[in-house]
DNA sequence: GGCTCAATACTGAACGTTCAGTATGGCGAG
DNA sequence: CTCGCCATACTGAACGTTCAGTATTGAGCC
């Protein structure tokens, strides 16, 4: 909830002062759209600290980045590391991923430079393909435990279901970015999450079955 | 498919080659990240020529990003025109997502620009705010249809599962946008369709149900 | 058919501003 | 005295925007 504009110092300084503030700038107004003035006057400090600690502005937005994936990776695999039952640890997740998108800019900051990132900044958007990459894959991992315990129905292409719930996360963060007033996040992911079980844990025949070659995520 | 940079004069020139010049720009580099005198050599034409028919920069994302929404709305209409079936008519929805998204930037642009004008663009802002509302009813009034038809159970919160629905077509476009090769888009959203009819046309008694009181989209 | 006039669709150069980045200087602590 | 940490003042390039001028077209008149 930190209010970072206006008023000319905020936040903590040094150098995860500076990061902080940069997040929350990036976030909320993209990189090309953040100037360096714009951070270091919403940091409360000049130029010359900023690029005391960072090399330029690239340099930050790569630190950025790779600090915020690394503490929702961290915080997710803190949180789900006790869970042991799967329908559990796909709730779980979600309740995450919606506090999270509510409370700070920290994952609109992730969404925001992942669009921004993929046609200007190669390596960045590899950063983030990655991170995709090892969301869906500890989907699936959950999933495949449910399968073999006998939870889940096991007509199902893992690899498609892991895009399925992670779409259903992304897009209801956009849409609730677009529309905080309007898209009850909770709700909706806490709905999406038991839709997804529901079709989960069917009697494995009605409609909804997964037909063509797996996807490789 | 259209391939804008590099070469110098592209496309067929006047002011429509230049905005649809503008929509894929802005569709890669974002609005801050495009420069006029980007657009105006991708289009072929010198920076006059685009001052010759929008007032500023911001006047002809206003208008690019008015005529893809209208032009979107006004194809999903004509397509869905004579399906009577809703069932059906989400299916053709998905499938229409994911041609768009796949052949061109247009969706990507409408994507990109809805995250970047968050904090930067109030009016901007509505407008996509607003679209999102309607994509949002239009997909409501299908499921009423259906509920009314008994082809769906009555017991889900209609405003609810239709920003379900629209979160897994956003979801799966930004995961295809970030990996094109690994996410099957087609696949992704015909299941995505599958596994919510699947929800809708359970015997209603299963998990899954719905709670609390009812979202206004 | 030739001439005028005005409108359309641009070009190319310039202007003022903003930006990322740099150079230098200062100050408190050890 | 020096070193970590930062402020101030600056530079050159890139940016959005303006503008005077030009090429082309078509209608209206003699």
């Amino acid at each position: 909830m930190a209010s970072p504009e206006s008023g000319s110092r905020r936040s903590e300084p040094g150098r995860s002062g500076i990061m902080a503030t940069a997040i929350d700038c990036f976030a909320r107004y993209g990189y090309a759209g953040t100037s360096i003035d714009r951070i270091a006057r919403a940091a409360g400090v000049t130029k010359g600290a900023l690029y005391y600690h960072f090399r330029d502005k690239e340099q930050l937005l790569f630190a950025a980045v790779k600090e915020r994936i690394e503490a929702f990776e961290q915080h997710v695999l803190g949180r789900i590391a006790n869970v042991d039952e799967p329908a559990e640890a796909l709730r779980e997740i979600a309740r995450m991923c919606a506090l999270n998108a509510m409370e700070d800019n920290h994952r609109r900051f992730i969404l925001t430079l992942m669009v921004e990132a993929l046609d200007t900044n190669v390596s960045l958007s590899a950063e983030f393909r990655e991170m995709l990459q090892r969301f869906r894959s500890f989907h699936r991992h959950l999933l495949r435990q449910g399968q073999e315990r006998g939870l889940f129905r096991k007509d199902v292409d893992l690899a498609t279901a892991a895009v399925q719930f992670v779409s259903g996360i992304l897009g209801a963060e956009i849409q609730y970015y677009q529309d905080p007033e309007r898209i009850d996040l909770k709700k909706t992911l806490a709905c999406h999450v038991e839709q997804f079980l529901a079709w989960l844990t069917v009697p494995a025949t009605a409609a909804g079955l997964v037909s063509g070659g797996r996807q490789h995520v």
